[in-house]
DNA sequence: TACGATCAAATTATCGATTTTTTTTGACCG
DNA sequence: CGGTCAAAAAAAATCGATAATTTGATCGTA
């Protein structure tokens, strides 16, 4: 059964839903930075809804983390730090090599086609739209992860890659993630999955993560981050 | 430092914040059942305060997986299934034990003595009041975790506690919790943890969840939850 | 100067009313 | 009968206004 890859478009759903979308966004991409002070007032003129959607988005954003919510003292984007990002990438491997290999484990041809559209999809896009290549990026690494039946375990995973993508957005042009051959790394993940090799995927998945993470790493113990 | 056993007043905080605490309440213990639809307007009656605090704390109860929301539709409370609780003792295990391990490994006197208090304070509360002998039992289990120096991790282990120990609810009576000398475990967890032995500690507390979890399968897997 | 109290401005939280969406009902036609 | 459609009812989402709370500034006092 094919899918569409649906990127839900900017007018989709109810306004909490828009709102929820563009914010986490913001604050994935930095436009919003760390710490900082999300004033409901603000935020209205800049999204164009009332009060109330704004808050419910918050508050849904609270739960991925991305959000902080201080009782009767409104909401502020989540803090960054060493240790908070070092803990992000530790559980992420842990996590993701456990639904790795449980998808694996359950592979068949359904899980196998959607996964090498997902991987074809983003190398299409890379050299185009830089915006989607991202969440194409996202669909794929989910995809890889999609046979676990396992959804709580899914939903930390997907979590925890949107904790960790901010950082890397937050490395900016700082992060010369197109040096690296990832495309190659991308290859290959795939390649290990498509053959059911669950020790080789998982290794090269591992490494993928910590290639990107021990850099971030040192940028951030150096401080050098926006 | 000691520290008060904080169990908040059921007029603390903000509207929302008691709302919260309320509904989730509801949910655990079953009074809510799963799948039940949650509408606005019948909880503002229960709960006597006005939609936006409830729309809030819904919204905060959907991150942690207790309540459904569906956009344009409103709210439910999350399915069971035993797949669902097979799921989140699976995670339970994996995640406690990494957890677990990590607070034993940093260990020192601070963690050891609230540990020791939190399991007093569980066991002395044993006879008395039914309703606040469960919250002092996940204070105790958290302690357990609690050096961890991981808020993700911890966070989500307080997630699957709550989504697990609901099912010991709504197995009820059914579940005849005393029978087994669990007062016993508790002891043997908290000794082997106070040793240091993190071996001892987790096969202990991974046996302790297995146990209980079995048993429920069991009752899940014939439908015999109310 | 440092400290604490007090008041005004800013901001959040909450409410009640309105709009939008979904669900139900019941009449009508094949 | 069984199914389709439209109107009515119910419920959810959203808005604008009000109440409650926090923040920041000012002033007096030791």
């Amino acid at each position: 059964m094919l899918m569409a890859n649906d990127l839900p478009d900017a007018r989709d759903g109810s306004a909490t839903q828009r709102a929820y979308r563009v914010l986490r966004k913001m604050i994935v991409t930095g436009e919003l930075k760390p710490g900082e002070k999300l004033k409901i007032d603000g935020l209205r003129g800049r999204l164009d809804t009332g009060a109330s959607p704004i808050r419910e988005a918050l508050s849904l954003l609270t739960s991925d983390n991305l959000v902080e919510r201080i009782d009767q003292r409104g909401f502020r984007t989540a803090e960054i730090s060493a240790q908070n990002f070092d803990e992000i990438l530790k559980l992420r491997c842990t996590l993701e090599d456990l639904a790795l290999r449980e998808s694996i484990a359950k592979a068949d041809d359904a899980w196998e086609e959607q996964l090498v559209l997902a991987h074809h999809r983003m190398a299409r896009a890379k050299d185009g739209n830089e915006a989607t290549f991202e969440d194409l990026h996202k669909l794929f690494h989910m995809a890889l992860l999609a046979n676990a039946s396992s959804p709580i375990l899914l939903k930390f995973c997907s979590q925890l890659y949107d904790l960790n993508i901010r950082y890397r957005f937050l490395a900016g042009r700082a992060l010369n993630y197109q040096r690296r051959d990832v495309s190659d790394e991308h290859g290959g993940i795939l390649a290990a999955a498509v053959a059911r090799d669950a020790d080789a995927a998982s290794s090269r998945l591992l490494d993928h993560y910590k290639m990107t993470g021990a850099f971030l790493a040192g940028l951030l113990e150096r401080n050098e981050l926006s």
